[in-house]
DNA sequence: CTGTTTATTTGATAAATATCAAAGGTTTTC
DNA sequence: GAAAACCTTTGATATTTATCAAATAAACAG
């Protein structure tokens, strides 16, 4: 499990033997239910979390409505960036949709080890230049696209989600309501 | 003036006297009159842009359409992140709308040396974090928030911006026509 | 299974924003 | 300082999406 972790890790950003060394000796792993909250409204998100199994949903509140903002699906990692690198109580919340096994990897030894290993820096550089590029992208999407345009392209890049979870989600997510996701459904 | 951004990248994340002059090995600096490109579309941005004094736009066409994506006013940086990240070809165009002097950050010869000077990795994680966090907070805006609430909230955090730059590039930045953003500033 | 909860769809109407067209303002340029 | 170019506002109308209310449909629990 832990291999298959570190592979993935590896082909995204490479890592030599000391690296992966490292990297293990600072993850824990647990198994969680569903409906389960990997990370609680409040707490500090003091890890990156990796879905070894299952399926996640991160939202939070806005004006007393559940935001949707991202899915974690096998195999990807998720984390409130703004509570981990600001060290602030986390208004996003992340719960298990499925029974699911993670993998934790602890914020400030990894900050520290990335001090010494340059691996494992390369390896936090590529992954929050990643993550800007496709914030950056879904700016422009929400900006200039319409809701049904936005729909579809969902539809293409992620269809396993839209599968999976209720059209409630989906909506908040893409920034509108239900009435008007279901319409556009509809329209398909 | 070197000193100067070297001041300002050690007050964001600590630099010692070799990370310094790591930097300084590796920029150069230009001055650009008002209205020529620091970054042009379609080439490679191998570089991260600080302007040391002036002020500049980001842009790129959408359908034909000059769409702003940002602004860097003097002692910020700007950089096509898709294109820096990706090493492709640059849809965004960096120009100046003052004479500026803007300092070049060279990207694989600053990469190369965050493998092996700590501080400078440790530079660059922290400025893609803050990028991160900044994008993600303005994806909550432009989903829901209304567009007078994206302009009043512009205003109050960067009112310089808004006296400067003609008023289609702020609309084109909140993501609305430049007609209502003017009936939105008639009502306020 | 059957009643209950939860999720989705449909309808009528209202609000926000876009579009197209044109009229005033400002700046720039020679 | 007058013409040209550019920028901003205003008006009329169309489109998109939200809101509120209710009806179906699907999933779930005993």
């Amino acid at each position: 499990m832990i291999d298959a972790y570190l592979d993935i890790l590896d082909a995204f950003s490479p890592l030599q033997e000391e690296a992966r060394a490292l990297i293990e000796s600072q993850i824990t792993i647990k198994d969680i239910l569903k409906g389960d909250f990997i990370l609680q409204e409040g707490s500090v998100c003091n890890h990156i979390y990796f879905l070894h199994s299952g399926f996640a949903r991160q939202f939070y509140y806005k004006n007393g409505k559940e935001i949707t903002e991202w899915f974690a699906a096998s195999k990807e990692f998720c984390f409130s960036i703004e509570s981990y690198f600001h060290q602030t109580p986390s208004k996003l919340m992340i719960q298990t949709l499925e029974d699911s096994t993670v993998i934790f990897l602890h914020r400030d030894a990894y900050m520290e080890l990335s001090k010494i290993q340059s691996d494992l820096s390369q390896l936090a550089i590529k992954m929050f230049a990643e993550s800007l590029v496709f914030s950056q992208r879904r700016m422009e999407h929400v900006l200039f696209e319409s809701a049904k345009d936005r729909y579809v392209h969902l539809l293409e890049t992620k269809p396993n989600i839209i599968q999976k979870v209720p059209l409630a989600y989906i909506a908040s997510f893409l920034g509108i309501t239900q009435e008007t996701l279901s319409r556009i459904r509809g329209q398909l």
